[in-house]
DNA sequence: ATTGTTATTGCAAATATTTGTGACAAGGAT
DNA sequence: ATCCTTGTCACAAATATTTGCAATAACAAT
């Protein structure tokens, strides 16, 4: 996921928001992680690169980059990871006992969201859903 | 939700873990709070009834229960909710730009859930999904 | 009932996250 | 290019959450 496709700075700017230099730092780095990653990850990379950079800066860029739905915020097991949006969203099955790790893909979801749409008139927004339970192996 | 229903001190204690009254306390408050509450929500209860009981003990105690799925953890904007796990698991639809919250019933993810059964060899544990979008005012 | 084992707790210290604030700088206007 | 407005940042302080450890207490065995 390449920074110079999300178009993430005109967002911003059209949202009256500045872009600055730590914003565009956090952004290539999650680019760069190029899949999900805690604060402290992020964090890490982005002091190695520029020291100066508070981790409160950090936080608030991640919280603030969510808002504007340029990326995306998941709850693993009470720990938050961070995600640049994709064109298409992508989800992951999660196995509780071992851990395996799967992607599956949007479509398996549409079913669910034109009922929610149609008999619900809610428009669910889902970046990246994150469904636990066990694989093949740990049933 | 009653807490004699749940049986969760027989749960706890095959598994070879131990009932104490901070358990129970901590217990019988998520019961009688009865919707997803804040650890803060929790630890202010718990401290009215009996104030010896640390604040590290309750983070430990939900996070214990949760382990064991006696409750089930929810990441909503960044804040994580507690809530006794039902008999019927619910869901919620969360509105992004409102806030208006809506439940919605397990039934409507059986299909989605037979099918990463069926096709994807995984058996999904959904305790209790939260879904963001936009309600019918806000869309 | 008493004892022994060890899971659990309270306390304190460590770590993580959020928030307030004055200085600074992005970006629009001149 | 310079000036203004005000959004953003670094820093420090406040709050929230986790962790290490010695003392305690559940509960199984006797």
């Amino acid at each position: 996921m390449s920074h110079t496709e999300i178009g993430y700075d005109k967002v911003i700017r059209e949202l009256g928001y500045r872009l600055t230099p730590q914003r565009e730092i956090i952004m290539n780095t999650l680019c760069e992680i190029n899949e999900h990653a805690t604060v402290h990850d992020v964090y890490q990379r982005v002091y190695a690169l520029v020291p100066s950079i508070d981790r409160a800066t950090v936080y608030r860029t991640l919280h603030f980059f969510r808002e504007l739905r340029l990326i995306s915020a998941t709850d693993i097991n009470g720990e938050t990871f961070y995600e640049v949006s994709g064109v298409i969203p992508h989800h992951h099955l999660i196995c509780r006992v071992c851990g395996a790790e799967k992607e599956f893909e949007d479509y398996h979801l549409h079913d669910l969201i034109n009922h929610l749409r149609e008999k619900h008139d809610f428009v669910p927004e889902i970046d990246h859903l994150v469904i636990t339970g066990r694989c093949r192996d740990c049933i």
